[in-house]
DNA sequence: TCAATTTGCTTTTTCAAAAAACAAATCATC
DNA sequence: GATGATTTGTTTTTTGAAAAAGCAAATTGA
């Protein structure tokens, strides 16, 4: 049991070929990797020594593909999830959400406490990750290996993990990343992340119906702001100073449902759920919550009604921008906002053909999978992602080593 | 003199160094790669045998850094151009245009014919460009080794290179990849590229201040459509389809200068060249051409003066979206159009900065540095990034194979 | 003149991957 | 049930790229 143990490059690749494939076969894994089966049988054979890779339990069940199968058949050979451990955290405006994912991409641990986001203290908040993550750690076996904590929080970074300016939690400049280490220690390694960027990976993932690297997606995180994550060949594109997404504050319209005299006709001001409810209360004349707007929409009220197709018409004119520009194969809504789509799906989708050029592709629009713990369980996949793929070598520390 | 050749992995790492630094002695080249002076002599041997690099003339010159040079001073390496050349074509307007680049990224050969492109047949077009290529042939060295050829077209593409709309053109549908390789056969293959797209690796292929992973450039092109091309980490972003920087389609008014029933307000009915003269001739009732209207901006006619301000509110709309999604570190505006930005900058960066959240990083906004050629420069500018990157295997073809 | 430094080359060693060969485990067919 | 075809997984041998180590050459500075 190595205290920390760095991969070679064709360790990497085989472990993440066997995420992707979920199991496979030494040959299989050999043809995917454009090796030899004789080099994928050593491939293997470090990986597991080193805890990192295992042969399935219900051994020789190997019929993966439908074809008329033949010869030997082959071992599946699975990642040990146990391998390794990655920490995500979401600092939320209500909740901070601490969970542990392995190696295999499973969640294998989870702890959250409620937290009054606005104008708290970012000490504080610190303060309860720190709690939440030994929470966590109790719930992972003795002696897992942990790769680190990555923190998603609303608002925009820098590079070096600076905050500059999270709104919605009232903190401004912000130096997060010194914060951490100092409660953490310098054995755990933190790294920080936008919320939306983080859901966007969590949406994407663990979703590969064939080939991750074509299929670009562009997540929209629907709250009282909204903001954007777009994913392009399997990864994040985070733009110089990492605040790419920034799409609330795009300017489309000349004054939006809710007031902004600083900056008014922002695509939040149009379809944030606070700009819903502004514009429903403005035909309706009658101020509600979410969940009893969602109400009155399913029962069909027509102040609501009327309010969901402004919503939807203003959300297609600002996904038409977004689509022009990056031309995404999916677009994904995610944050509690999205639940108003299932509504309007049909306008929304005959505004955006009117909005696009004849015979450009319409990305398809789908709803979130990943819940509430969508952007903790993405920061989380971000280290995983890191792991797998070949840019930096590997690090692993022991969870004792705190 | 091989007919075809492929390198190997290192040995196209250190191609690409060599290209990044210009010239570099082989123990700097080390120190780039992170392999040892021994390791890097050999492949440096190897590349030299294969035509491809070469000990620069002036030997004996190493004061690249500006330091207190001691030791033995190193003998400079450099790409020799000659080991290999690569074709960009642009299919344009009103021009046809081929240009040769050599190895060292140094244009070498060009050719260039009036086509008169609305309405015209898309098999004239590809014979015309082939004529051409022999014409940019004839000026390389005789035994030239060719890459291929990319060819730079308005309007957006599928993956397989069928043009499925060149509005200006009035192209549909037409399977250009299919037409190239029926005139200039099997041996000489033809990419195609979006012209926006093409424009926007010319513009920041050749600039690297300090790193060009870094620096994300949105590339703005302006003429009587808009179109953008994306570059980030160096690369393109071409999106699901190659369509993604349609970005003249993207819907930010309700109604724009210039008249369109089916889609009013589309940032190209603001910010196109037609766009700008139509508001001209709204507010001073006179129709005029480009250059006329760029006089009358510089003699500082009232109208002219009062459109272009107009035009640059909408330009800085636009770009406020742009950066919002994607966050470049650098704008460049590119094409005809942009001639116009000079008058109104200040105002264009002011509206900017209205539009911007407050703290969020303003990109700079920089003039075209490549001129009409640009398109076509691009082209050929993305066969030898191709090339020098590790992705696909590097391949050469004698030109006289053709 | 002489030490210090850096370069470029040669020789030797290391080690990941390929190549080749073979036993084992299955299916298809007679 | 026997036999051949097919695929898998392993072992042994070979290849070859890169590292390691050592050294002569070319420069600066004292």
């Amino acid at each position: 049991m190595p205290e920390s143990s760095e991969l070679r490059p064709n360790e990497t690749r085989a472990l993440a070929a066997l995420f992707r494939a979920g199991a496979s076969s030494r040959a299989a894994l050999a043809r995917d990797l454009g090796l030899t089966r004789s080099t994928t049988g050593i491939l293997v054979q470090s990986l597991a020594e080193a805890g990192l890779a295992r042969e399935r339990s219900d051994t020789a069940i190997a019929e993966q593909d439908g074809e008329g199968r033949v010869g030997r058949p082959g071992i599946l050979v699975e990642i040990d999830g146990d391998g390794a451990f990655f920490l995500g955290a979401y600092i939320g405006v209500n909740w901070i959400i601490v969970v542990a994912i392995d190696l295999a991409g499973k969640v294998r641990g989870r702890a959250s406490r409620p937290f009054a986001g606005a104008g708290s203290a970012p000490e504080d908040a610190v303060t309860i990750v720190a709690a939440l993550v030994d929470e966590v750690i109790a719930q992972l076996p003795r002696d897992a290996r942990l790769s680190g904590l990555n923190v998603a929080v609303p608002g925009f970074l820098d590079a070096d993990g600076t905050t500059y300016h999270a709104v919605i939690l009232g903190w401004h400049r912000i130096n997060l990343a010194t914060l951490f280490a100092r409660v953490l220690g310098p054995d755990m390694p933190v790294l920080l992340e936008n919320d939306a960027n983080a859901v966007a990976l969590a949406e994407t993932y663990r979703r590969r119906p064939d080939d991750q690297a074509s299929g670009d997606s562009l997540v929209v995180l629907i709250e009282n702001g909204v903001g954007g994550g777009f994913i392009s060949g399997g990864r994040l594109h985070r733009g110089h100073l990492r605040g790419a997404g920034e799409i609330g504050h795009m300017p489309l319209g000349d004054e939006g449902f809710i007031h902004d005299a600083q900056r008014p006709g922002r695509f939040e001001t149009y379809v944030g759920k606070d700009a819903l409810l502004a514009r429903h209360a403005y035909i309706g004349r009658r101020a509600v919550t979410f969940d009893m707007f969602l109400a009155a929409l399913a029962a069909g009220e027509s102040a609501a009604v009327k309010a969901a197709g402004d919503w939807g018409r203003w959300l297609a004119r600002g996904l038409a921008a977004l689509i022009c520009t990056l031309q995404p194969e999916r677009v994904i809504l995610a944050g509690s906002g999205n639940e108003v789509y299932p509504f309007v799906a049909t306008q929304v989708k005959a505004f955006l053909s009117t909005y696009l050029v004849e015979g450009y592709p319409v990305p398809s629009i789908e709803l979130s999978q990943s819940g509430p713990d969508g952007p903790a369980i993405g920061a989380a996949f971000l280290l995983h992602q890191a792991a797998l793929s070949a840019d930096p070598p590997f690090q692993l520390r022991n969870a004792a080593a705190r």
